[in-house]
DNA sequence: TAGATTTTGTATAGTTTATGTACAAGTAAT
DNA sequence: ATTACTTGTACATAAACTATACAAAATCTA
């Protein structure tokens, strides 16, 4: 906390001046002491600065300067407003994609924000950040998009999910579960979705992600005492490996049960097809209720 | 013990100063004798010599002196607070280790909201997460523990953290700031906890995060008006490249500031050297109020 | 373009607060 | 008895506060 006169020898403001500005523009509101003194804070000084540098190096006159320091602020805040208006669906899906697109933080969030409060969340993951992230990942393989973009995208967005998968209680009478990808897997949204979906009624599933070695599971299924064990593959070349390990955790644990999905098993021939996911969600509820729920 | 006339002459401050001072701003609080004479102790004249200094010094206000003053004893007690519990802090950091190791996402949130019930969230990052992520990243180098461990703590972490990013205000006339590792590089605690550094300063940082390739960058500088870049290497090798690209960035960018960090810079002789960031956080301080905070 | 109006920095007046010091009347120490 | 200390009140000066005023510069208007 500085006195006006301190301000004033640093940033070379006379104390008139500063108390004017104070009053005729309303960019500052220092706390004050008992006594009714102005003490000044690193933010207070911080927009005095700004406002000076501005005028000196601009060449700009006050009201020029605060009307940009204004149009700063106000441009956060008329973002946001402006999500009242457009709230349908597709405008949500649209407007998130620009805020990923165009690395906006703290939009994105507000926007995703939006989205939960109107939409249940199952709707919101599967009708809205599945989609957006989805559009994002073909544009950034067709090389529309940058890397960085997808990478801030797909970051934001998991982190948003990944929130549901520990604040949803837990039945602990259900089957624990291990959701993954394999090495060199990254595409991990389908993978996400799924694990929300068996999380959301009830059971513990511990999300291990992407990039997980398949040579590692069988201590973590000893050690949580794994009955449900979910892989998503994309890339078709990882079947084969995959195949060799189902063999073998058949084997060391036949009362585990496997679930596989994902893109990598459209159109492949495979050994492991009765344990293969359909994509549609209202086929989940049907495998949910004659696998698990029997 | 020292009598109100030898204290004068010793700090040369007049008596009845002195006594006026521990009327009005009960800084000090002198034994007195059976016939109600004052009798000052060695903290005393600590007390009143560091006061006079101040004034001195930083030619303080008496008033400035004593707030300083009553802060710093607030920062002791905090600091012997903080001692008497920093047993449990270990604790927690055990707790959280043993929650990680043994993948229970429920459990390890737990007792991450509770250290954040106990503790400033600045002092959770650096004094709990951080050590915790270090210690599970140290021990699967080693081949300790399993990478599916490295990669589901580090997850976990890093939501948390990120959180931050987007839910502490911002200060719209204060420089935007990107921070990322490059290609090939996954350490990125450091660069998360000094992109939250600048982030509670109210700096607008894009947080892109790791493997983002550097030939993306001047789109995205352009693209959001960015004045400061936090680069963050672990590994030597990446040095060279990067080198490369300061040197273009100065060119086509002579106003973006850069930093650069992380444990891929000790002791390596580069020619951006002046960029690179001590990793202690007071040298961050250091920084911050000589370059952005000018 | 001349004159009116607005903007902006500064000045001034009358108070109030902050801070160092002075003084009076009484008590303690030696 | 003399010197030092106590409390309380008072006072002077510096620095801030509010409010109003004013002049130069910039801008608008007829």
């Amino acid at each position: 906390m500085y006195s006006i006169k301190k301000v004033s020898e640093m940033l070379g403001i006379p104390t008139v001046t500063i108390r004017a500005w104070e009053k005729r523009y309303q960019i500052i509101n220092p706390v004050r002491s008992n006594g009714g003194h102005r003490l000044y804070s690193e933010e207070d000084i911080n927009t005095l600065n700004w406002i000076k540098n501005q005028m000196d190096e601009k060449d700009l006159k006050i009201s020029e300067a605060v009307s940009l320091l204004k149009q700063k602020t106000v441009d956060r805040v008329a973002d946001v407003e402006l999500y009242t208006i457009k709230k349908e669906r597709d405008n949500l899906i649209e407007m998130l994609y620009q805020d990923l697109i165009g690395l906006n933080t703290i939009k994105a969030h507000k926007t995703i924000d939006l989205a939960f409060s109107l939409y249940n969340y199952v709707d919101v993951f599967h009708n809205i950040l599945a989609p957006v992230l989805y559009r994002i990942g073909t544009e950034w393989e067709d090389g529309k998009i940058a890397v960085a973009q997808e990478h801030f995208s797909s970051q934001i967005i998991m982190q948003r999910c990944s929130q549901f998968l520990w604040s949803l209680p837990i039945q602990p009478n259900l089957p624990k579960g291990l959701s993954l990808c394999p090495e060199g897997e990254h595409h991990q949204m389908g993978l996400m979705l799924f694990s929300l979906f068996l999380r959301n009624k009830g059971l513990d599933i511990t999300y291990l992600g992407p990039d997980t070695p398949l040579n590692e599971l069988p201590a973590i299924i000893r050690m949580k005492d794994i009955s449900l064990v979910v892989i998503s593959i994309t890339n078709p070349d990882n079947i084969e490996e995959l195949e060799a390990w189902v063999k073998t955790c058949r084997r060391d644990f036949p009362d585990v049960k496997i679930v596989l999905g994902g893109t990598g098993f459209q159109n492949q021939r495979t050994t492991m097809s009765s344990y293969v996911l359909p994509d549609k969600v209202s086929d989940w509820e049907t495998w949910y209720t004659s696998t698990i729920d029997k």
